[in-house]
DNA sequence: CTGTTAGCGCGTTCAT
DNA sequence: ATGAACGCGCTAACAG
């Protein structure tokens, strides 16, 4: 063996990262100067500025995000947290906060809880963990704690779905409204049996979808049947088999009113193998537009949401809880968009879909 | 000794995360037995270790992201950089990333590029500012440069796209094969002048699409016609300017290969807008399987990627990669799978659509 | 206006 | 086996 030259390995030279103590030194000032000048805190000469700013392009400098969050107990990060990242519901809605968050220099980091408190608990820990500046979340549950994010001084945004209890902002959409219009819709059309397919109970959409259901029942002095309606998981085999078990069990609903683009899919699938004709024998009218709405036979009757727009209001209250944290709490509640295609079609009414 | 406890202001208000210190000072130890025990390197007596990790618990200790990240220049997280967040194939790829990195104790965040190379130039230079431990990315264009991250010895994997001269681990579907077998498949069903519409030239999945497609019409003794291929933005708007465009200027191709989910979904629409009959008057087949393909009338036949696979794979070269930085860079190329549905059906079978 | 100093919370030598 | 001391890169205080 050669006698040890004990220096660091000389691998094709890591260019390590520009400290600021180089710009600094290259620049001929202190780090404290460099600093200042690139978060536009204190004062600096014109000169000296421009000569820093020339320094650090040269340099390629770009100060490290650990050292600055260490120091100033904040990142320049928004953390958002959604139930599920295959829902295009949810990637359209964290579109419209990255979007806003950019405006904002914030860079946002995305986090799937898959609809699981376990791990949606790490995901906040790990915001915690890494003083991000703001959370937005899409919780996995109605009972799902934030005291650990507010006690902290987190600022937090609850989307889509409520949280119990806590004080924070959110923005919602008029659930019972627009699933009582949608039902409406299906009893105009002379449905006489409308079911439901609604989410699991620990989630507000589910419960507030389902109550608009009922109450456009009420409304039309229509007695509401259990056996019309059904709680799934709100994803697609959730819909699937709350479609065969309906009709399995012989309730034969003549129209559904599904609470989420997911389920929707499935029931879909589900009313086509049992070769049920939508909308001549079942019309049904889905909660959520999506991008395949108009592509499928019978094109879907959905409540559309304004997902960007929840994102950007959300993003817009982060920003505002982060500039002054003492401000109140708000509420924004955004209004659904009934949008009549094919699969709701009057059951009489010619549809020509069979040309 | 003990003399100098620096008192820390006790504010029940805000209670401030618990340090390494807190638990230290609690447990009657030094702050590195702390971070001893914790990390499992060095030796601690079993009972020292066990009272500081009892410690740890009941203060819910979590050490700060930042801090460890500062120190030890690695944070424990993976950046993964997607074209398309709205896209369900990447959605499911990250699922896939996600779940194995888990296993692997680290954390995903997500990042969206929205194709564009600037924004994706950015992130990565935040992936390197935050000194995360790797990078699973699908590239904006084959230009996209990685050297900043390789050079800093950032493990990195390519996904899905190839990056051009860049020694990095990759995982791809064998797209010209695929692309061959759906092609050839159309031409199969007794179609003549099968079309193409793929995506933009700094792909290399548009470009080894349209290479398959155009092996497959040579393999047949076909020639091939220039006006029955065109390049969208792989996105729906542009598949359905791309089959508006098509049959705009006469070209009149009786099939359609069309390279990816989110433009078959536009040419769909384009068909339907245009009162072309598939499979009737033109066979239709899809790269990417999507949730909605069974749901259109007719099903969209697709060549199916392995999605989950695919990102499973990713995080196992980007866990290798790290464990040991000098393993060679490899190349992993899973098989799509052709799906025949609907709407490639042959021009005379009867397909009952129209029942 | 600018430089010097002192930590942020952690992991890691060095001594013991 | 353990603790004291140092420094990662940065910014907020304090001098001058």
């Amino acid at each position: 063996m050669l006698a040890g030259v004990t220096s660091r390995p000389q691998q094709p030279r890591s260019p390590a990262a520009a400290n600021i103590t180089d710009v600094a030194r290259a620049a001929g000032v202190s780090s404290a100067t460099v600093s200042r000048v690139l978060n536009g805190s204190g004062t600096v000469s014109p000169e000296r500025a421009a000569r820093v700013r020339q320094v650090a392009q040269e340099l390629r400098y770009h100060p490290s995000g650990p050292a600055r969050a260490l120091r100033t107990r904040v990142a320049d990060v928004w953390t958002v947290i959604v139930a599920d990242i295959e829902n295009p519901f949810f990637t359209s809605v964290v579109r419209g906060i990255e979007d806003a968050a950019r405006e904002h220099g914030c860079r946002v980091v995305l986090c799937n809880s898959d609809e699981d408190q376990d791990r949606e608990a790490e995901y906040i820990e790990v915001a915690l963990a890494e003083n991000v500046s703001g959370v937005v979340i899409a919780a996995a549950s109605e009972r799902t704690s934030l005291t650990a994010l507010i006690s902290r001084g987190v600022p937090v945004v609850a989307i889509d779905r409520r949280v119990a209890n806590q004080q924070v902002s959110c923005v919602l959409v008029d659930n019972r409204a627009s699933a009582g219009q949608a039902t409406a819709h299906l009893l105009e059309t002379g449905r006489q049996r409308v079911g439901c397919i609604t989410g699991p109970p620990q989630l507000t959409t589910a419960n507030e979808r389902l109550d608009g259901y009922l109450g456009a029942l009420a409304a039309a002095g229509i007695p509401a049947d259990p056996a019309l309606v059904r709680r799934a998981d709100f994803r697609p085999g959730g819909g699937y088999a709350a479609v065969r078990d309906l009709f399995g069990a012989g309730a034969a609903p003549d129209a559904l009113f599904v609470a989420n683009n997911q389920m929707t899919a499935g029931a879909l699938s589900a009313l086509r193998d049992l070769r049920i004709d939508v909308p001549a024998q079942v019309g049904v009218v889905g909660f959520d537009d999506a991008p395949w709405a108009t592509l499928t036979r019978p094109q879907v009757s959905v409540v559309a949401q304004p997902t960007r727009e929840l994102g950007r209001r959300a993003a817009i209250l982060l920003a505002e809880a982060r500039r002054d944290p003492a401000a109140p709490r708000q509420e924004v509640i955004l209004r659904g968009q009934l949008i009549i295609r094919e699969s709701s079609a009057p059951r009489g009414a010619g549809t020509s879909l069979a040309s």
